[in-house]
DNA sequence: TGGCGAATTGAGAGATTTTCTCATTTAAGG
DNA sequence: CCTTAAATGAGAAAATCTCTCAATTCGCCA
C-alpha cells in the first residue's frame, strides 16, 4: 500500500517515527506523500483532499492529528501569510528558514540563517532570552515573477 | 469620550487613520488603548472584551474589521507563536521586528534587522524576487526568565 | 506467519472562530 | 447644524478546529 508513490521523504518520515516510537501509517505516509508532491505549501484542506484521493475516505481529525505530530517532530512546518492565510509544507528536520512565494505558495528552503550573523548580545542585555526564532521571505518565484510582466 | 484614556498611540492611530481618510471612531480608539496598555499580544476575545470594558457592548464583528484595518495600515501587527496561537500587538509602523514572550506573551521592539546584513544575492540567484520577510524572536523577558528560576 | 496489545483512525457531533448582512448609528466636512 | 457616506451592532451563517469512542491497524513477539 502506497509503495508505487514510495519516495525519499516518505521513508525519511517513517525513520523519523520509528525513532519516537510513532507508528508509520498509511494516512501519515498519504501526507507527506501530497505535500512533498506538490512542492508547495497546502491548507488542510488540499492536504485532506489529496490524501483521499489516494486512501479514499480519511477523517478530517485524522489530517489534524498527523500535521500537529509532524509539526512537532520538525518534518512538516506551518507557515503563515501575510494575507492571513496559512498552510502546511514539508521541511526536512534541522534548522532551516523557507522562502515563500506569494503567488504559487511554493515553499523552499534557502541556505544559511541571517540570526547567526546577529548578534544577539543588545538583546539579551534587556533581560530578554532568546530561545527560537523564525525568518521568512516572501516574493515571486521564477516562474511568478515572470509571468507577471 | 476616551478623552481620559487619550494617550500617544491613540493620537498616532488618529493621524494615520486621518491620512487615509478613515474615521476616528471610538472603538477604533478603544482597541488601540487596549492593546498598548496591555503592553503585551492579545487574542481577538481578550480585545474584544477589553474594549467591552471600556465602551460596553461592541461587536465582535467590529473588532475583526478594527484589526484587519489597523494590521494593513501597519498600526497593529498580528503575531503567530510556536504553540499555534495567535494574537495581535500595538506596533508602530515602519520595518520593526520583535521579541515575543513566550510566558507573558509579551512583545518587545528590537533594534536593528538581521536581514539588513544579509546577502540576499544567493536567494535571488535561484530566480526567487525577495518582497519581503519577517523575524521574530522568541524566548521569556526578564520578569518571566526569573520567575522560571 | 499469526495473534496480541496499544496506537491510530473514522465519523460525526460539538465547540470555537471568523465572516456576512443589513438596518441603524455616527464621524467629519460644508 | 445637516448631510452623506463610513462604520457599527446583532445575530445568523459559514468555516475551522476539537473531541469522543468504537473499530481498525501497526508492529512486536512467539
Amino acid at each position: 500500500m502506497l509503495k508505487d508513490f514510495e519516495c525519499v521523504e516518505e521513508s525519511y518520515a517513517k525513520e523519523v517515527l520509528r525513532e519516537r516510537g510513532l507508528r508509520s501509517t498509511s494516512q501519515r505516509l498519504a501526507v507527506i506523500h501530497v505535500l512533498h508532491e506538490s512542492g508547495r505549501s497546502l491548507s488542510v484542506g488540499e492536504i485532506h483532499d489529496g490524501v483521499r484521493d489516494i486512501l479514499g475516505g480519511t477523517g478530517l481529525a485524522t489530517i489534524y492529528r498527523t500535521l500537529e505530530t509532524f509539526e512537532s517532530l520538525g518534518v512538516v512546518r506551518r507557515l503563515h501569510f501575510p494575507d492571513g492565510e496559512s498552510g502546511y509544507a514539508f521541511s526536512r528536520a534541522g534548522h532551516a528558514h523557507h522562502m515563500v512565494c506569494l503567488t504559487c505558495r511554493g515553499v523552499f528552503d534557502f541556505p544559511g540563517c541571517p540570526v547567526e550573523s546577529f548578534d544577539l548580545a543588545p538583546l539579551e542585555r534587556t533581560g530578554f532570552r532568546v530561545e527560537d526564532h523564525s525568518v521568512q521571505f516572501f516574493g515571486r518565484c521564477g516562474g511568478c515573477g515572470e509571468a507577471a510582466q
